[in-house]
DNA sequence: GCTCCGATTGAACACGTGTATAGCCTGGTG
DNA sequence: CACCAGGCTATACACGTGTTCAATCGGAGC
Protein backbone atom coordinates (compact mmCIF):
# COMPACT_ATOMS: atom_id res chain seq x y z
CA UNK A 1 0.00 0.00 0.00
CA UNK A 2 3.09 2.32 1.03
CA UNK A 3 4.23 0.81 -2.08
CA UNK A 4 1.73 2.31 -4.10
CA UNK A 5 2.13 5.74 -2.95
CA UNK A 6 6.00 5.78 -3.09
CA UNK A 7 6.05 4.60 -6.80
CA UNK A 8 3.06 7.01 -7.49
CA UNK A 9 5.15 9.60 -5.87
CA UNK A 10 8.46 8.63 -7.70
CA UNK A 11 7.05 9.11 -10.87
CA UNK A 12 4.89 12.48 -10.28
CA UNK A 13 8.30 13.68 -8.96
CA UNK A 14 9.83 12.70 -12.55
CA UNK A 15 6.44 14.43 -14.30
CA UNK A 16 7.19 17.22 -12.70
CA UNK A 17 10.93 17.56 -13.39
CA UNK A 18 10.09 16.63 -16.86
CA UNK A 19 7.67 18.71 -17.83
CA UNK A 20 9.49 21.56 -16.43
CA UNK A 21 12.22 20.75 -18.76
CA UNK A 22 10.78 19.64 -21.78
CA UNK A 23 7.62 21.95 -21.20
CA UNK A 24 4.00 20.28 -20.69
CA UNK A 25 3.55 18.04 -23.96
CA UNK A 26 6.86 16.35 -22.94
CA UNK A 27 5.76 12.70 -23.34
CA UNK A 28 5.02 10.11 -21.44
CA UNK A 29 8.00 7.74 -22.36
CA UNK A 30 10.35 10.05 -21.48
CA UNK A 31 8.81 10.84 -18.12
CA UNK A 32 8.63 7.06 -17.85
CA UNK A 33 12.15 6.91 -18.88
CA UNK A 34 12.97 9.41 -16.25
CA UNK A 35 11.49 7.88 -13.29
CA UNK A 36 12.87 4.47 -14.46
CA UNK A 37 9.68 2.66 -14.91
CA UNK A 38 7.54 1.32 -18.08
CA UNK A 39 5.20 3.79 -19.54
CA UNK A 40 2.01 1.00 -18.95
CA UNK A 41 3.10 1.95 -15.24
CA UNK A 42 2.26 5.30 -15.19
CA UNK A 43 -1.37 4.75 -17.00
CA UNK A 44 -1.47 1.71 -14.76
CA UNK A 45 -1.29 4.30 -11.86
CA UNK A 46 -2.68 7.97 -12.88
CA UNK A 47 -5.50 6.48 -15.53
CA UNK A 48 -4.46 8.43 -18.32
CA UNK A 49 -1.98 11.31 -19.31
CA UNK A 50 -3.61 14.36 -18.63
CA UNK A 51 -4.58 12.72 -15.22
CA UNK A 52 -0.87 12.58 -14.75
CA UNK A 53 -1.10 16.27 -15.69
CA UNK A 54 -3.54 17.36 -13.28
CA UNK A 55 -1.86 15.33 -10.40
CA UNK A 56 1.26 18.09 -10.97
CA UNK A 57 -0.97 20.55 -11.51
CA UNK A 58 -2.48 19.88 -7.94
CA UNK A 59 1.13 18.70 -6.34
CA UNK A 60 2.14 22.13 -6.88
CA UNK A 61 -0.71 24.32 -5.98
CA UNK A 62 -0.27 22.29 -2.47
CA UNK A 63 3.99 22.97 -2.73
CA UNK A 64 2.80 26.82 -4.06
CA UNK A 65 -0.17 27.39 -1.44
CA UNK A 66 1.95 25.86 1.83
CA UNK A 67 5.60 27.37 0.96
CA UNK A 68 3.91 30.59 0.25
CA UNK A 69 3.12 31.65 3.73
CA UNK A 70 6.67 30.76 4.85
CA UNK A 71 7.68 33.97 2.76
CA UNK A 72 6.19 37.45 2.70
CA UNK A 73 6.46 39.18 0.03
CA UNK A 74 3.94 41.37 -2.57
CA UNK A 75 5.64 40.15 -5.71
CA UNK A 76 5.02 36.90 -6.96
CA UNK A 77 7.83 36.28 -9.04
CA UNK A 78 10.38 37.36 -6.54
CA UNK A 79 8.18 34.80 -4.23
CA UNK A 80 9.11 31.84 -6.91
CA UNK A 81 12.25 33.41 -7.30
CA UNK A 82 12.98 32.90 -3.61
CA UNK A 83 11.36 28.95 -3.82
CA UNK A 84 13.62 28.23 -6.62
CA UNK A 85 16.83 28.88 -4.84
CA UNK A 86 15.79 25.97 -2.96
CA UNK A 87 17.28 23.37 -5.22
CA UNK A 88 14.40 20.60 -4.26
CA UNK A 89 11.85 23.28 -5.17
CA UNK A 90 13.27 23.89 -8.71
CA UNK A 91 11.34 21.34 -10.52
CA UNK A 92 7.97 22.51 -9.10
CA UNK A 93 9.28 26.42 -10.05
CA UNK A 94 9.98 25.40 -13.17
CA UNK A 95 6.42 23.24 -13.86
CA UNK A 96 4.52 26.20 -12.59
CA UNK A 97 5.93 28.98 -14.90
CA UNK A 98 5.40 26.30 -18.01
CA UNK A 99 1.81 26.04 -16.40
CA UNK A 100 1.73 29.52 -16.73
CA UNK A 101 3.19 29.61 -20.37
CA UNK A 102 0.65 26.58 -21.46
CA UNK A 103 -2.55 28.77 -19.81
CA UNK A 104 -5.62 26.51 -18.71
CA UNK A 105 -7.38 26.80 -15.76
CA UNK A 106 -4.57 25.91 -13.37
CA UNK A 107 -2.88 28.97 -14.87
CA UNK A 108 -5.69 31.00 -14.00
CA UNK A 109 -6.06 28.99 -10.81
CA UNK A 110 -2.38 30.10 -9.67
CA UNK A 111 -2.21 33.53 -10.48
CA UNK A 112 -5.94 34.12 -8.66
CA UNK A 113 -3.64 32.61 -5.49
CA UNK A 114 -1.02 34.87 -6.16
CA UNK A 115 -3.72 38.11 -6.73
CA UNK A 116 -5.35 37.01 -3.49
CA UNK A 117 -1.48 36.88 -1.74
CA UNK A 118 -1.00 40.30 -3.07
CA UNK A 119 -3.88 42.10 -1.98
CA UNK A 120 -3.08 40.88 0.98
CA UNK A 121 0.18 42.12 1.41
CA UNK A 122 -0.84 44.95 -0.31
CA UNK A 123 -3.22 45.72 2.42
CA UNK A 124 -0.78 45.15 5.09
CA UNK A 125 1.53 47.28 3.77
CA UNK A 126 -1.60 50.12 3.42
CA UNK A 127 -1.75 49.64 7.33
CA UNK A 128 1.79 50.20 8.11
CA UNK A 129 1.86 52.98 5.56
CA UNK A 130 4.68 51.71 2.98
CA UNK A 131 1.80 50.81 0.53
CA UNK A 132 0.25 54.06 -0.78
CA UNK A 133 -3.34 53.59 -0.84
CA UNK A 134 -5.47 52.78 -4.23
CA UNK A 135 -9.10 53.34 -5.14
CA UNK A 136 -9.52 49.74 -6.40
CA UNK A 137 -7.03 47.63 -4.25
CA UNK A 138 -7.99 44.70 -5.52
CA UNK A 139 -7.46 45.08 -9.22
CA UNK A 140 -4.00 47.35 -8.34
CA UNK A 141 -2.88 43.89 -6.91
CA UNK A 142 -4.04 41.68 -9.75
CA UNK A 143 -2.29 43.98 -12.95
CA UNK A 144 1.08 44.62 -10.29
CA UNK A 145 0.45 40.31 -10.13
CA UNK A 146 -0.38 39.36 -14.13
CA UNK A 147 2.34 41.90 -14.85
CA UNK A 148 5.30 40.72 -12.83
CA UNK A 149 4.14 36.63 -13.76
CA UNK A 150 3.71 37.99 -17.36
CA UNK A 151 7.02 39.44 -17.55
CA UNK A 152 8.45 36.61 -16.40
CA UNK A 153 6.70 33.83 -18.70
CA UNK A 154 8.15 35.83 -21.44
CA UNK A 155 11.82 35.04 -20.35
CA UNK A 156 11.06 31.19 -20.64
CA UNK A 157 12.95 29.48 -23.42
CA UNK A 158 10.15 28.79 -26.02
CA UNK A 159 8.08 25.33 -26.29
CA UNK A 160 10.64 23.56 -28.23
CA UNK A 161 13.99 24.69 -26.14
CA UNK A 162 14.65 23.04 -22.76
CA UNK A 163 14.61 24.85 -19.67
CA UNK A 164 17.67 23.96 -17.44
CA UNK A 165 16.66 23.03 -13.71
CA UNK A 166 20.02 23.09 -12.57
CA UNK A 167 20.93 26.29 -13.61
CA UNK A 168 17.37 27.75 -12.95
CA UNK A 169 18.09 29.36 -9.28
CA UNK A 170 21.09 31.78 -11.23
CA UNK A 171 18.32 32.03 -13.82
CA UNK A 172 16.04 33.50 -11.85
CA UNK A 173 17.94 35.65 -9.63
CA UNK A 174 19.72 37.35 -12.34
CA UNK A 175 16.59 38.22 -13.60
CA UNK A 176 15.34 39.67 -10.36
CA UNK A 177 18.24 41.85 -10.14
CA UNK A 178 17.78 43.55 -13.52
CA UNK A 179 15.02 44.48 -13.41
CA UNK A 180 15.44 45.09 -9.62
CA UNK A 181 16.33 49.02 -10.08
CA UNK A 182 13.84 50.10 -12.66
CA UNK A 183 11.04 48.29 -11.06
CA UNK A 184 11.76 50.08 -7.89
CA UNK A 185 12.28 53.39 -9.10
CA UNK A 186 8.85 52.62 -11.20
CA UNK A 187 7.45 52.21 -7.87
CA UNK A 188 9.22 55.16 -6.13
CA UNK A 189 8.71 57.73 -9.03
CA UNK A 190 5.48 58.08 -11.04
CA UNK A 191 6.11 57.50 -14.38
CA UNK A 192 3.30 60.09 -15.44
CA UNK A 193 4.32 63.98 -13.72
CA UNK A 194 0.93 65.09 -13.47
CA UNK A 195 -2.36 63.40 -12.54
CA UNK A 196 -4.20 65.15 -15.58
CA UNK A 197 -4.55 61.79 -17.31
CA UNK A 198 -6.05 59.99 -14.72
CA UNK A 199 -7.88 62.73 -13.56
CA UNK A 200 -9.54 62.90 -17.04
CA UNK A 201 -10.48 59.01 -17.10
CA UNK A 202 -11.80 59.31 -13.82
CA UNK A 203 -14.11 62.04 -14.68
CA UNK A 204 -15.26 60.06 -17.54
CA UNK A 205 -16.52 57.22 -16.21
CA UNK A 206 -17.29 56.78 -12.18
CA UNK A 207 -19.61 54.10 -12.94
CA UNK A 208 -20.06 52.46 -9.55
CA UNK A 209 -19.36 55.83 -7.90
CA UNK A 210 -20.72 57.61 -4.52
CA UNK A 211 -23.86 56.10 -3.05
CA UNK A 212 -23.93 52.36 -1.88
CA UNK B 1 3.87 33.58 -61.73
CA UNK B 2 1.55 36.41 -60.51
CA UNK B 3 -0.37 32.98 -59.88
CA UNK B 4 1.87 31.79 -57.21
CA UNK B 5 2.30 34.95 -55.27
CA UNK B 6 -0.97 35.03 -55.11
CA UNK B 7 -1.92 31.46 -53.63
CA UNK B 8 1.66 31.95 -51.53
CA UNK B 9 -0.15 35.25 -50.43
CA UNK B 10 -3.87 33.15 -49.24
CA UNK B 11 -2.30 30.28 -47.86
CA UNK B 12 0.23 32.53 -45.72
CA UNK B 13 -2.83 34.38 -44.98
CA UNK B 14 -5.63 31.15 -43.73
CA UNK B 15 -1.91 29.73 -41.63
CA UNK B 16 -1.94 32.91 -40.23
CA UNK B 17 -5.30 32.69 -38.83
CA UNK B 18 -5.26 29.05 -38.28
CA UNK B 19 -2.31 29.55 -35.85
CA UNK B 20 -3.71 32.42 -34.33
CA UNK B 21 -6.91 30.74 -33.36
CA UNK B 22 -5.97 27.46 -32.45
CA UNK B 23 -1.82 28.23 -31.48
CA UNK B 24 1.27 27.61 -33.61
CA UNK B 25 0.64 24.00 -32.90
CA UNK B 26 -2.27 23.55 -35.43
CA UNK B 27 -1.55 21.05 -38.19
CA UNK B 28 -0.59 21.51 -41.30
CA UNK B 29 -4.11 19.91 -42.88
CA UNK B 30 -5.87 22.08 -41.03
CA UNK B 31 -4.49 25.43 -42.59
CA UNK B 32 -4.52 23.63 -45.75
CA UNK B 33 -8.22 22.78 -45.42
CA UNK B 34 -8.94 26.72 -44.46
CA UNK B 35 -6.87 27.56 -47.50
CA UNK B 36 -8.85 25.34 -49.55
CA UNK B 37 -5.85 23.54 -50.94
CA UNK B 38 -4.34 20.62 -50.36
CA UNK B 39 -1.81 19.58 -47.09
CA UNK B 40 1.19 18.83 -50.23
CA UNK B 41 0.49 21.74 -51.89
CA UNK B 42 1.87 24.07 -48.76
CA UNK B 43 4.86 21.76 -48.69
CA UNK B 44 5.01 22.32 -52.49
CA UNK B 45 5.24 26.27 -51.74
CA UNK B 46 7.09 26.76 -48.65
CA UNK B 47 8.92 23.12 -48.65
CA UNK B 48 8.56 22.56 -45.01
CA UNK B 49 6.54 23.16 -42.07
CA UNK B 50 8.75 25.43 -40.28
CA UNK B 51 9.07 27.41 -43.20
CA UNK B 52 5.52 28.34 -43.48
CA UNK B 53 6.22 29.25 -39.85
CA UNK B 54 8.92 31.69 -40.64
CA UNK B 55 7.13 33.46 -43.70
CA UNK B 56 4.26 33.82 -41.05
CA UNK B 57 7.02 35.52 -38.83
CA UNK B 58 8.59 37.41 -41.13
CA UNK B 59 4.69 38.74 -42.15
CA UNK B 60 3.47 39.22 -38.86
CA UNK B 61 6.99 41.41 -38.22
CA UNK B 62 7.00 43.50 -40.84
CA UNK B 63 3.28 44.26 -40.64
CA UNK B 64 3.93 44.90 -37.13
CA UNK B 65 7.01 47.32 -37.94
CA UNK B 66 4.63 49.01 -40.59
CA UNK B 67 1.69 49.71 -38.81
CA UNK B 68 3.63 50.56 -35.69
CA UNK B 69 4.56 53.95 -36.88
CA UNK B 70 0.94 55.32 -37.66
CA UNK B 71 0.30 54.87 -34.05
CA UNK B 72 2.00 56.86 -31.13
CA UNK B 73 1.84 55.03 -28.17
CA UNK B 74 4.45 53.73 -25.38
CA UNK B 75 2.08 50.86 -24.25
CA UNK B 76 2.98 48.08 -26.74
CA UNK B 77 -1.02 46.28 -25.65
CA UNK B 78 -1.99 49.43 -26.14
CA UNK B 79 -0.80 49.13 -29.61
CA UNK B 80 -1.98 46.12 -30.00
CA UNK B 81 -5.17 46.60 -29.10
CA UNK B 82 -5.89 49.14 -31.28
CA UNK B 83 -4.49 47.29 -34.57
CA UNK B 84 -6.69 44.47 -33.77
CA UNK B 85 -9.77 46.71 -34.34
CA UNK B 86 -9.08 46.79 -37.75
CA UNK B 87 -10.79 43.36 -38.02
CA UNK B 88 -8.34 43.08 -41.22
CA UNK B 89 -5.57 42.70 -38.54
CA UNK B 90 -7.05 40.81 -36.42
CA UNK B 91 -4.97 37.87 -37.19
CA UNK B 92 -1.70 39.19 -37.32
CA UNK B 93 -2.29 40.80 -33.73
CA UNK B 94 -3.64 37.34 -32.91
CA UNK B 95 -0.89 35.68 -34.44
CA UNK B 96 1.41 37.44 -32.65
CA UNK B 97 0.13 37.09 -29.03
CA UNK B 98 0.53 32.78 -30.28
CA UNK B 99 3.98 33.94 -30.43
CA UNK B 100 4.56 35.41 -27.41
CA UNK B 101 2.94 32.86 -26.13
CA UNK B 102 5.24 30.00 -27.90
CA UNK B 103 8.19 32.01 -26.51
CA UNK B 104 11.46 31.53 -29.61
CA UNK B 105 13.47 33.63 -31.32
CA UNK B 106 10.89 35.83 -32.95
CA UNK B 107 9.32 36.71 -29.70
CA UNK B 108 12.41 37.99 -28.52
CA UNK B 109 12.73 39.63 -31.58
CA UNK B 110 8.95 41.31 -31.32
CA UNK B 111 9.87 42.60 -27.71
CA UNK B 112 12.93 44.07 -28.84
CA UNK B 113 11.06 45.86 -31.20
CA UNK B 114 8.51 47.22 -29.10
CA UNK B 115 11.51 48.05 -26.68
CA UNK B 116 12.20 50.35 -29.00
CA UNK B 117 9.33 51.34 -29.42
CA UNK B 118 8.67 52.50 -26.32
CA UNK B 119 11.84 54.14 -25.22
CA UNK B 120 11.65 56.18 -28.32
CA UNK B 121 8.08 57.22 -26.66
CA UNK B 122 9.32 57.59 -23.54
CA UNK B 123 12.08 59.67 -24.46
CA UNK B 124 9.76 62.29 -26.37
CA UNK B 125 7.47 62.36 -23.34
CA UNK B 126 10.87 63.11 -21.03
CA UNK B 127 11.55 65.90 -23.34
CA UNK B 128 8.22 67.00 -23.13
CA UNK B 129 7.81 66.81 -19.98
CA UNK B 130 4.82 64.77 -19.37
CA UNK B 131 7.18 60.98 -18.41
CA UNK B 132 9.77 61.75 -15.53
CA UNK B 133 12.97 61.21 -16.36
CA UNK B 134 14.76 57.58 -15.29
CA UNK B 135 17.74 56.41 -14.23
CA UNK B 136 17.66 53.88 -16.86
CA UNK B 137 15.55 54.98 -19.67
CA UNK B 138 16.68 51.31 -21.72
CA UNK B 139 15.99 49.39 -19.03
CA UNK B 140 12.23 51.23 -17.74
CA UNK B 141 10.96 50.44 -21.21
CA UNK B 142 12.18 47.26 -21.45
CA UNK B 143 10.47 46.39 -17.86
CA UNK B 144 7.37 48.49 -19.28
CA UNK B 145 6.89 46.34 -22.28
CA UNK B 146 7.43 43.04 -21.30
CA UNK B 147 4.86 43.26 -18.38
CA UNK B 148 2.65 45.06 -20.34
CA UNK B 149 3.26 42.01 -23.06
CA UNK B 150 3.38 39.28 -20.62
CA UNK B 151 0.14 40.47 -18.59
CA UNK B 152 -1.79 40.46 -21.99
CA UNK B 153 -0.09 37.10 -22.42
CA UNK B 154 -1.34 35.57 -19.95
CA UNK B 155 -4.84 36.82 -20.10
CA UNK B 156 -4.53 34.54 -23.75
CA UNK B 157 -6.58 31.19 -23.80
CA UNK B 158 -4.56 27.75 -23.36
CA UNK B 159 -2.78 25.96 -25.72
CA UNK B 160 -5.40 23.60 -26.54
CA UNK B 161 -8.32 25.97 -26.41
CA UNK B 162 -9.14 28.39 -29.64
CA UNK B 163 -8.81 32.26 -29.83
CA UNK B 164 -11.94 33.80 -31.04
CA UNK B 165 -11.15 35.59 -34.16
CA UNK B 166 -14.10 37.35 -34.86
CA UNK B 167 -14.29 38.39 -31.12
CA UNK B 168 -11.05 39.48 -30.28
CA UNK B 169 -10.97 43.05 -30.88
CA UNK B 170 -13.93 43.34 -28.30
CA UNK B 171 -11.94 40.84 -26.17
CA UNK B 172 -8.54 43.14 -26.27
CA UNK B 173 -10.96 46.06 -25.53
CA UNK B 174 -12.23 44.99 -22.56
CA UNK B 175 -9.40 44.26 -21.07
CA UNK B 176 -7.89 47.46 -21.76
CA UNK B 177 -10.59 49.10 -20.12
CA UNK B 178 -10.16 46.70 -17.40
CA UNK B 179 -6.45 47.66 -16.46
CA UNK B 180 -6.92 51.11 -17.64
CA UNK B 181 -7.61 52.81 -14.32
CA UNK B 182 -5.02 50.32 -11.93
CA UNK B 183 -2.63 50.65 -14.17
CA UNK B 184 -3.47 54.67 -14.71
CA UNK B 185 -3.15 54.64 -11.22
CA UNK B 186 -0.22 53.10 -10.55
CA UNK B 187 1.73 55.09 -13.66
CA UNK B 188 0.43 58.39 -11.36
CA UNK B 189 0.63 58.23 -8.00
CA UNK B 190 3.41 56.03 -6.26
CA UNK B 191 3.17 52.31 -5.54
CA UNK B 192 5.68 52.71 -2.52
CA UNK B 193 5.12 55.75 0.03
CA UNK B 194 8.53 56.81 0.46
CA UNK B 195 12.31 55.77 -1.72
CA UNK B 196 14.05 54.58 1.35
CA UNK B 197 14.08 51.05 -0.61
CA UNK B 198 15.11 52.39 -3.71
CA UNK B 199 17.75 54.54 -2.06
CA UNK B 200 19.18 51.41 0.10
CA UNK B 201 19.65 49.54 -3.11
CA UNK B 202 21.02 52.05 -5.00
CA UNK B 203 23.72 52.62 -2.12
CA UNK B 204 24.05 48.90 -1.78
CA UNK B 205 25.08 48.81 -5.52
CA UNK B 206 26.26 51.59 -7.59
CA UNK B 207 28.53 49.59 -10.08
CA UNK B 208 28.91 51.83 -12.59
CA UNK B 209 28.07 55.52 -10.25
CA UNK B 210 29.75 58.58 -9.65
CA UNK B 211 29.02 59.70 -6.53
CA UNK B 212 29.29 56.74 -3.49
C1' DG C 1 6.15 -25.51 -1.10
C1' DC C 2 2.24 -23.76 -3.23
C1' DT C 3 -0.97 -20.40 -4.53
C1' DC C 4 -2.58 -16.17 -5.61
C1' DC C 5 -2.68 -11.24 -6.37
C1' DG C 6 -1.12 -7.00 -7.68
C1' DA C 7 2.68 -4.44 -9.60
C1' DT C 8 5.19 -4.21 -13.81
C1' DT C 9 6.58 -4.94 -18.50
C1' DG C 10 6.93 -5.28 -23.53
C1' DA C 11 4.60 -5.66 -27.64
C1' DA C 12 0.81 -4.19 -30.23
C1' DC C 13 -2.88 -1.07 -31.81
C1' DA C 14 -5.09 3.05 -33.55
C1' DC C 15 -4.39 7.36 -34.81
C1' DG C 16 -2.45 11.86 -36.16
C1' DT C 17 1.53 14.05 -37.81
C1' DG C 18 4.88 16.00 -41.60
C1' DT C 19 6.55 14.89 -45.88
C1' DA C 20 7.50 12.46 -50.62
C1' DT C 21 5.69 11.04 -54.94
C1' DA C 22 3.10 9.63 -58.86
C1' DG C 23 -0.51 11.08 -61.36
C1' DC C 24 -4.48 14.33 -62.78
C1' DC C 25 -6.59 18.29 -64.79
C1' DT C 26 -6.51 22.75 -66.95
C1' DG C 27 -5.35 26.03 -70.11
C1' DG C 28 -2.48 27.82 -73.50
C1' DT C 29 -0.09 26.71 -78.14
C1' DG C 30 1.18 24.44 -82.56
C1' DC D 1 -7.39 18.64 -82.46
C1' DA D 2 -3.15 16.99 -80.18
C1' DC D 3 0.04 18.08 -76.86
C1' DC D 4 2.31 19.33 -72.90
C1' DA D 5 3.88 22.06 -68.87
C1' DG D 6 2.97 22.74 -64.28
C1' DG D 7 -0.07 23.92 -60.39
C1' DC D 8 -2.47 20.79 -57.68
C1' DT D 9 -4.41 16.50 -55.50
C1' DA D 10 -4.71 11.95 -53.55
C1' DT D 11 -2.22 8.41 -51.76
C1' DA D 12 1.41 6.41 -49.31
C1' DC D 13 5.10 6.20 -46.01
C1' DA D 14 7.64 6.66 -41.80
C1' DC D 15 7.34 8.02 -37.39
C1' DG D 16 5.79 9.40 -32.73
C1' DT D 17 1.96 9.56 -29.81
C1' DG D 18 -1.38 7.76 -25.93
C1' DT D 19 -3.41 3.73 -24.58
C1' DT D 20 -4.53 -1.46 -24.18
C1' DC D 21 -3.56 -6.10 -22.99
C1' DA D 22 -1.78 -10.50 -22.22
C1' DA D 23 2.17 -12.27 -20.03
C1' DT D 24 5.58 -12.14 -16.28
C1' DC D 25 7.63 -11.26 -11.93
C1' DG D 26 7.90 -11.03 -6.88
C1' DG D 27 6.51 -11.69 -2.58
C1' DA D 28 2.95 -12.39 1.21
C1' DG D 29 -0.17 -15.81 3.33
C1' DC D 30 -1.63 -20.52 4.16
Amino acid sequence: MSDRGRTDEHILRAALARFAVEGLRAPLRRVAEDAGVSAGLIIHHFGTRDALLAACDAHALEIARREKTKVVTGDSAALLTQLAQAEEYAPVVGYVLRRLQAGGPLAQQLVGDFVDDAAAYLAAGEETGTISPSRDPKARAQVLTEMALGALVLQLPGDADPLDLEDLPRWMRDYSTKILLPVLELYTQPLLTDATLLEAVLAEQPPEGGTP
